[in-house]
DNA sequence: ATAATAAAGGAATAAATATGCAATCATGAA
DNA sequence: TTCATGATTGCATATTTATTCCTTTATTAT
């Protein structure tokens, strides 16, 4: 089905942005987007996406999408499959945020060529990065939220 | 408590060898080793060692522990807080902070280990690190306070 | 030791999440 | 097309998990 693919789509883009701390608020942040849908179908996409309802650094709960286990929709059929079983010429593992800065991992050796291609592409959304060996470190432009700092990246990194 | 500690070392241990996928099928297992309490509190305890509730491949639910929390040998007493092996090859030397970030110098060249045991630690204050030769910039999780980083690294930085 | 304060735990319940069932919709074969 | 099959979903509900309120137990300061 395509509704439900794009649907998975924005839970993941949604949880990668925002803290969700329940069900009914990312339901919330969908219907926001145009989704209409109940608990009920939540609860199995997340299933399906292996969500996890985890415990943060200041006690308070929020949803996680597993890095082990990213899915990336299909166009045609309606299969997903997890990424760590493509071959994968980024190494992009997972991104957070915390205020203006992204953290992204890789596989390990594979931060610095990543982060040339992200500088490469002179963003307006991204004034810059520094790599490690499996870490880069990503400073937003001031005013910049994350998703579109994750919309422009997505044109590098497919499967983000 | 002494109690309260040594059952959730229990915790620990049952959940890094058996495949739990409910409280009360945890509850039934900590019942067999003669811990006597409530799913009220069995919920308070999962909390405090941040378990989350996951999807395994199977479909099935398991409970698991953060990489941070997961069992290891050694010890016993005070909090659950887990300790690292090595004595004092860190390298440490001073650590500042600047809103989100901070800044750890190291004796030069132990700045890729050092910061290579701080991911590994997983901790949910703790997003990302990078590092030179004698220098790691570590990015905190937002809403975290510095107190609590500092705690985090002393599990692996004990002269901190 | 005693009072004050904090931590821990149970009972009941609220809140959150998963699921059985039936209806709907798409897809493909005959 | 028509039938069979499988996927998707909502509704209602079962199940599971978190939390509120209150009592008990430990810890600290006086």
């Amino acid at each position: 089905m395509k509704i439900k693919n794009s649907r998975l789509e924005a839970i993941r883009l949604i949880l990668s942005t925002k803290g969700i701390g329940s069900q009914e608020e990312l339901l919330n942040e969908l219907a926001r987007e145009g989704f209409k849908l109940t608990q009920a179908t939540l609860s199995r996409d997340l299933h399906q996406l292996r969500v996890v309802k985890s415990v943060g650094a200041n006690g308070s709960y929020s949803y996680v999408l597993p890095r082990s286990e990213r899915y990336r929709h299909g166009g045609t059929d309606g299969d997903v499959l997890p990424v760590s079983q493509e071959i994968d010429t980024t190494g992009y593992r997972s991104i957070r945020f915390s205020e203006n800065i992204a953290v992204i991992h890789t596989t390990p050796s594979y931060a610095g060529t990543l982060a040339y291609k992200i500088d490469n592409c002179d963003f307006p959304e991204i004034i810059g990065t520094i790599a490690g060996d499996d870490t880069i470190m990503l400073v937003m432009a001031e005013g910049v939220n994350r998703t579109a700092v994750l919309r422009a990246l997505k044109t590098i990194i497919p499967g983000i």
